[in-house]
RNA sequence: GGUCCCAUCGUCUAGUGGUUAGGACGCUGGCCUCUCACGCCGGAAACCGGGGUUCAAGUCCCCGUGGGACUACCA
């Protein structure tokens, strides 16, 4: 399963560079929830250098925490993936089917006194560690074992044997050179007792076999790349590049989470967010062209490059991300709203005709910044009988208003060119006539029509709904005028 | 605590030693106008602090300060 049916995107990048050609990427979620935002961010710069330098983009499922990974979780993230149009070449696969890869790696290390086993107790380890906080002192594994040269045994995990001096520079691509004193890393574990790798030895153990060449991931996991790279070393593989991405924030800029409101990409598709808004509003957190501010998927594809993403974390906006929204909502075409506007639509609006949906649509279009917005917006077109607002009712629904509609309403069969235009201009002719603004007539008029003081234009409305509808409105507005005032 | 990273309007950012520090969201004044939205024109709003280097620093260096990440038999 590769899902390709996305559209293609043709590279940018001059394919004569031998170097550049053989590019692979990754994007390893684990399975533990939904995709989330920054998930997503990470996914889409992945994809966008990848398709920018017509390489391969792999998916790969982290699932080795045999706890915490579900089904559910990886078809989530599998489906979030394909709704933001972000394919992929290869896979998914999954981490966890491949542990006879990763304890083959493991005896290999222990073989080459690379690695040891470690009979420490969590509870042990634990303790030592509170202890050395209390003293104020770095909480590292304190070698009890590594000289040992124990075998397996029930409970025994695996450690690597790391340098213990010298220095591990990692370049990365965005961050650029990061140093770090190798006293400072401990000897990891990289196998547990329950015999699955732990996540910084299965990385690079896949990362490596599946030949990527490019690892871009979040800037949480800076400080385990130089224990990464010697593993990598260890192993005699070689060492990708590097580029850490920096985290995304809420407003009171600690890490995006729940707190910060909806973080999961699927909830903004079900709040009627699109796929190219939240695209365009992720690729802006940390990554610029110039002023630009509006870019579509192939436009990033051609212009996209990890030396334009910054260094700094970024807070979530959500109401530029709105703006977004309503600006694809703006261009795109009628037919395409009609097709995703099937699961907002309220209940009476199901089995209309197309066209006169489509024309609400239209009417809607400049008004709304989601597609949930739009169905709230839409609810008078569809309904057979208006309920008015209390407070539109109270200002505009009055006596005097009702002569008015009364005599709207028995001229509007005669108006012969129905449309924007006819109608204002009758409607303006009939103020004229009275001596009055338009303003006198138009709002009791929107009452009329949708219940509203607050609506699209009356003429759109009016074209919109169609003759027969808007004078059973405007003389049901009349005769509610009688009954109630 | 230790290690590492980061720092331009409220927010996202442009800026690569010499600019009236630009754009966008949001806010705001006006125009358009049947309300609202769209659109158009205008406004307020930023280089964290202190030292250097330099004729010249938002841009380079150092030190502070502030924020973040990691510090698991999670990923």
């Amino acid at each position: 399963m590769t899902n390709a049916g996305g559209q293609s995107y043709k590279p940018s990048v001059n394919m004569g560079n031998n170097s550049m050609i053989n590019v692979r990427t990754r994007f390893a979620p684990s399975p533990t929830g939904f995709l989330h935002i920054g998930g997503a961010r990470t996914a889409l710069f992945n994809w966008l250098f990848t398709r920018h330098q017509g390489g391969k983009f792999v998916l790969r499922v982290e699932d080795t925490d045999q706890a915490r990974s579900t089904e559910e979780s990886t078809k989530a993230i599998l489906d979030a993936m394909t709704w933001l149009g972000l394919n992929w070449d290869e896979g998914p696969y999954f981490q966890a089917e491949r542990v006879s890869l990763h304890r083959e790696m493991v005896q290999k290390l222990i073989q080459e006194g690379k690695a040891y086993y470690c009979t420490c107790t969590p509870e042990a380890l634990e303790e030592k560690r509170k202890q050395a906080l209390a003293a104020g002192k770095k909480p590292k594994y304190d070698g009890t074992c590594r000289e040992k040269n124990l075998g397996k045994t029930a409970g025994s995990v695996v450690r690597f044997r790391g340098a213990q001096t010298g220095v591990t520079i990692v370049e990365d691509l965005i961050k650029g050179n990061i140093s770090f004193n190798n006293e400072e890393l401990d000897d990891l574990i990289i196998e547990r007792a329950d015999g699955y790798p732990t996540y910084n030895f299965a990385v690079v153990v896949d990362d490596a076999l599946m030949n990527i060449t490019h690892v871009i991931r979040g800037d949480d996991h800076v400080n385990n790349t130089p224990r990464q790279i010697l593993l990598y070393q260890a192993l005699g593989f070689d060492v990708p590049k590097f580029a850490h991405v920096p985290m995304i924030l809420g407003a009171d800029k600690t890490r995006l989470s729940k707190r910060h409101g909806a973080t999961s990409v699927m909830a903004y598709k079900e709040m009627g967010y699109l796929p190219e808004a939240l695209v365009n509003y992720l690729v802006r957190l940390g990554w610029a062209h110039g002023d630009q501010e509006i870019f579509s998927l192939q436009e990033l594809v051609d212009v996209f490059s990890l030396e334009a993403v910054g260094k700094s974390p970024a807070v979530f906006n959500p109401e530029k991300l709105l703006w977004l929204n309503a600006h694809y909502i703006r261009q795109s075409a009628p037919e395409k709203l009609l097709d995703l506007m099937k699961d907002f639509w309220p209940a009476p609006a199901v089995g209309k005709d197309a066209e006169f949906v489509k024309k609400v649509i239209l009417d809607l279009r400049t008004r709304s910044r989601t597609l949930a917005e739009m169905a709230a917006a839409a609810d008078f077109y569809f309904a057979d009988k208006l309920d008015y607002e209390p407070e539109a009712a109270q200002k505009f629904l009055l006596p005097e208003a009702a002569v008015y509609l009364k005599e709207i309403a028995q001229k509007i069969p005669a108006v012969e060119n129905f449309t924007r235009e006819g109608i204002e201009e009758f409607l303006k002719e009939y103020a004229q006539e009275k001596g009055i603004k338009l303003k006198i007539i138009a709002q009791p008029l929107r009452v009329a029509l949708t219940g509203k003081a607050v609506s699209p234009g009356i003429d759109e409305v009016m074209v919109t709904l169609g003759k027969e509808r808007v004078v059973k409105r405007i003389r049901d507005a009349a005769a509610w005028i009688t009954a109630n005032k």
